[in-house]
DNA sequence: ACAGATACTACGCGGCACGTAGTAGCGGTC
DNA sequence: GACCGCTACTACGTGCCGCGTAGTATCTGT
């Protein structure tokens, strides 16, 4: 049904948080609360992520205990390098709009 | 049900759009199209423009012609402001990890 | 008078954001 | 050796809203 115009969704920040290097589940939670200040519930977060995994965007890693991490794939890199590109502008010109 | 993440949704295309001064529907597609690249649909467009009335961020003006005007309301330019703000610091995290 | 652009209204589908509840292993502490 | 909290998921349902399609009416150019 077409692309979204995803300035938003959760696979934004998880795909931000992933790099900077792998990851799972939980650590992204706190590293986006962190860096984004805010607080994804699981469903957002397991449900965003294996959109992400059937995608290409992301990679899993070998089960570490009861931990799944995650590797952001080139693609995924890519995909996310532009669209931060688009979201920047956008921001920008926000910022500049509304008398930073 | 809480609020969303919301880097999102068009209604921060619109708020930013409206931002720059009172404009119609479909000029504000123009706009958004032109700074961020994003085509939207009647259906996008109008829905998120009436549910933004509603929570009163933006408020409509007097029909010009076949025209509906829309203007940004002071607590709508506020929010923005806080949502770019929040935005911003995302986006270039996501710039710096991505190697800019 | 016809085509195309402008400017909406009306409507329905379905993806996914979000929350709640449940499971289970791992310390720490008394 | 039971209890509690933290970690790390899985499972599942609800409903909002993003998106497209179709339809209506006005205006302009040729």
């Amino acid at each position: 049904m077409a692309q979204r115009t995803s300035t938003n969704d959760p696979s934004l920040l998880l795909l931000i948080s992933l790099a900077s290097g792998p990851k799972h589940g939980h650590a992204m939670l706190l590293d986006v609360a962190d860096f984004a200040g805010v607080r994804l519930g699981p469903g957002t977060l397991y449900g965003a992520l294996s959109r992400l995994e059937e995608e290409g965007q992301v990679e899993g890693l070998p089960v570490d205990g009861r931990r799944r991490p995650y590797r952001i794939t080139p693609r995924g890199r890519q995909l996310l390098a532009r669209r931060l590109g688009g979201l920047d502008r956008a921001v920008r010109t926000g910022l500049e709009r509304v008398g930073a």
